[in-house]
RNA sequence: GGGUGCGUAGCUCAAUGGUAGAGCAGUGGCCUUUUAAGCCAUUGGCUGGGAGUUCGAGCCUCCCCGCACUCACCA
C-alpha cells in the first residue's frame, strides 16, 4: 500500500492505536439503535416529565468535529441520519477525551454510547458517556466540510468531479447522501413495478443471459464463449423471445426485470448494460397494453414519489391524466411536414426528405428513413407523456400487422421527456408471417453488409406449437429512474457506470 | 470514429508567457455549548503524461491518456 501525506498520518495512528492496545478495527459493533430511532425515541419522551432518559449506542461515521478545549463537538452520520456527539471531560475524564482528539479522524467509524439530550442551541445530541473505533478510515473523504443550516445539510466543497464520482462511487455515495437517495427510488421504482405486475397476475421468471442465439432487439450483441462446450454464446439483446416461449407454455401473464446488454455507443441515454422490464400478456393487444401502461406508471410514481406528477429538466409532467395519443404518422405529418402513407417507397420517401432541405443516406430503408425522422424531429418534442402508435412493419419484425393494412404494424412507443421510455405491440404469433419477417431481416442485412442475423429455428418450433395473441411491453428501467428523479445522464442512475478503462499509476 | 471544451494541493477553485495561491481538510498550540465554531502558527504541488517553441511555459504548439458536451454509429 501506498500512502499520501495525508494517509500516512492516519496509518501513524493505527499503529499508535495497535500499541496502546486499541484495536483499529474490532470485529463487532453493538448498536442499540440507528440514529433515526435515538432521534425518534428521545422526540417521542422529550415533552413527558416522566420519561426516562434514553440511553443508546449509536453507530456511524465521523463527518465533522469541533474541539473546544475541554470539550468536543462532532457528528456521526449512518444511511439515514446524522446526530452529533456532545463529548465532555466530565463525562469521559481527560485520558479518554484526549484518545478521541488523538485517534479519531473524519471518515472514520464510530461507536458512541450515551444519553440523549438537546445542547444549549437545541441540537439534539448523544452526550457521550464512552466511545470506540469501529474502522479507522486511512483516506480522507473527498469532502471538505458541512455546514447544517435549518436541518439541511449544506456540503461545501464536496466531490464533484464526476469521473471520480463515477470512478469511485462508494465515495461518491459516502459523501454525498442525494446520491444515495436516488437508488434508494430506483429500489422503490422497481419494488412499485413488481407489486404491480404481482397483482395483477403476472409471474416473474428469468430467462438465460447466455443465450446461444440473440434476438428480440435492433442491437449487436456481446460474445462471449463456453471453454468446456467450445461454443460461443451470446449475452443477450432483450429477453423477447425467451418470454413469448413461455406463453406457449400456457404461462399466460409473465415478466421478466433483469439486464439486457448492447454492443453499441455509449451515450447520456445509453450504457453497454441496462436494466429492462418486459412483461407479455396473452389474450391483449396494443391498445389493452396502452392503457396498463398508463396505469402501471401512474401507480409506479404515487408509489415512489407520493404523488403522480414531476419535474424533469424543469418540465412539470402529469401521469394521472391519461397520455396523449399520437399516431406515428399524423406526429410526422406535424413534426415534417411529410405524409409517410403518400411515400410507399424508400425512394419516395428520400426524395420528400430531400424536398425538406434533409440529406438522407441514399438506399436507406424505408423504415430506417422513418425511424430517423422520429428519434431526430419527433421524439425531442415529445416532452408530456405521449404513446406513438402504429409503425411501419420493416422495422418491426416481432410485431403483428394491422388487420387493415399490411405494411404497418400495432406498435406503440411511449415517450415522456423527450425520451424514448417504452416499445411495446401486439405479438407477431403466426409462424409462418414470422418465418419470412426472418427471412427478410437476413437478406436486408446481408445487403447493408452488417452482421448476420441467424433466425432463431427454435423459436419458430416454439410458435408452432400455438402462442395466443398477446401484447408484449419493453421498458428501461434506467430511463425511468431518471425521469422520476429529474437526472439528464444515465449514468447518474447506475451504480457502477460503465467508463473507459484507465491504467492506475 | 469526428468536432468542441476541460484536467492546478485530499476537496472546491484562483493565478497577462515572468517566484504556483486561497478557503476547507491536515499538523502544532489556545479554548467547557459549538455547528462551514473562533484565534495563533504551520505542512502540503513533477500544474494528467510526454515532446517542442521561448531567456523563461500552468498558460503557446504537437502527441498520448482520461472526462464532459456534441455529431455519427446503434436492422
Amino acid at each position: 500500500m501506498e500512502f499520501s501525506d495525508l494517509e500516512k498520518i492516519r496509518y501513524e495512528k493505527i499503529q499508535r492505536l495497535i500499541a496502546a492496545g486499541i484495536s483499529p478495527y474490532p470485529t463487532r459493533a453493538n448498536p442499540t439503535h440507528t440514529i433515526q430511532e435515538a432521534i425518534a425515541a428521545f422526540t417521542a419522551g422529550e415533552n413527558d416529565p416522566n420519561a426516562t432518559p434514553i440511553q443508546a449506542t449509536l453507530c456511524g461515521r465521523l463527518r465533522s468535529m469541533r474541539v473546544m478545549g475541554k470539550l468536543i463537538f462532532a457528528h456521526i452520520e449512518d444511511s439515514q441520519a446524522r446526530i452529533q456527539l456532545f463529548l465532555r471531560i466530565n463525562e469521559l475524564g481527560e485520558e479518554k477525551l484526549e484518545q478521541f482528539r488523538e485517534y479519531f479522524d473524519l471518515g472514520d467509524f464510530v461507536e458512541a454510547q450515551g444519553i440523549v439530550m438537546r445542547t444549549r442551541t437545541g441540537e439534539i445530541s448523544l452526550q457521550v458517556h464512552d466511545f470506540r473505533m469501529l474502522a479507522k478510515a486511512i483516506t480522507p473523504l473527498p469532502a471538505a466540510k458541512d455546514e447544517i443550516l435549518d436541518g439541511q445539510v449544506i456540503r461545501h466543497a464536496t466531490l464533484a468531479d464526476p469521473e471520480v464520482r463515477y470512478r469511485q462511487r462508494y465515495a461518491d455515495l459516502a459523501v454525498n447522501p442525494d446520491v444515495r437517495e436516488v437508488f434508494r427510488t430506483r429500489a422503490r421504482i422497481v419494488r412499485a413495478l413488481r407489486d404491480f405486475l404481482d397483482s395483477h397476475g403476472f409471474l416473474e421468471v428469468e430467462t438465460p443471459i447466455l443465450q446461444p442465439i440473440y434476438g428480440g432487439a435492433a442491437a449487436r450483441p456481446f460474445i462471449t464463449h463456453h471453454n468446456q462446450l467450445k461454443q460461443d454464446l451470446y449475452l443477450r439483446i432483450s429477453f423477447e423471445l425467451y418470454l413469448k416461449r413461455l406463453l406457449v407454455g400456457m404461462l399466460d401473464r409473465v415478466y421478466e426485470i433483469g439486464r439486457d446488454f448492447r454492443n453499441e455507443g455509449v451515450s447520456f441515454k445509453h450504457n453497454p448494460e441496462f436494466t429492462q422490464l418486459e412483461f407479455y400478456w396473452a389474450y391483449a393487444d396494443y391498445q389493452k397494453v396502452m392503457d396498463f401502461t398508463e396505469e402501471m406508471l401512474r401507480y409506479t410514481c404515487i408509489q415512489v414519489l407520493g404523488k403522480p406528477t414531476f419535474t424533469y429538466e424543469g418540465h412539470e409532467i402529469d401521469l394521472s391524466k391519461p397520455w396523449r395519443r399520437l399516431e406515428l404518422r399524423q406526429g410526422l405529418i406535424e413534426a415534417v411536414g411529410i405524409d409517410i402513407n403518400e411515400h410507399p417507397t424508400s425512394e419516395s420517401l428520400e426524395a420528400a426528405m430531400r424536398a425538406k432541405g434533409l440529406n438522407p443516406k441514399p438506399g436507406t430503408p424505408r423504415g430506417k428513413l422513418i425511424d430517423g425522422l422520429l428519434g431526430d424531429f419527433l421524439e425531442p418534442t415529445l416532452i408530456q407523456p405521449t404513446f406513438l402508435y402504429d409503425y411501419p412493419r420493416d422495422i418491426s419484425p416481432l410485431a403483428k400487422s394491422k388487420p387493415t393494412d399490411p405494411t404497418t404494424v400495432e406498435r406503440f412507443e411511449g415517450f415522456i421527456g423527450g425520451m424514448e421510455l417504452c416499445n411495446a405491440f401486439t405479438e407477431l404469433n403466426d409462424p409462418f408471417d414470422q418465418e419470412a419477417r426472418f427471412l427478410e431481416m437476413g437478406r436486408a442485412y446481408e445487403a447493408d453488409d452488417e452482421e448476420r442475423h441467424p433466425m432463431d429455428e427454435d423459436y419458430l418450433r416454439a410458435m408452432r406449437y400455438g402462442m395466443p395473441p398477446n401484447g408484449g411491453f419493453g421498458m428501461g428501467i434506467d430511463r425511468l429512474t431518471m425521469l422520476f428523479t429529474d437526472k439528464r445522464t444515465i449514468r447518474e442512475v447506475l451504480l457502477f457506470p460503465h467508463l473507459r478503462e484507465r491504467e492506475e499509476d
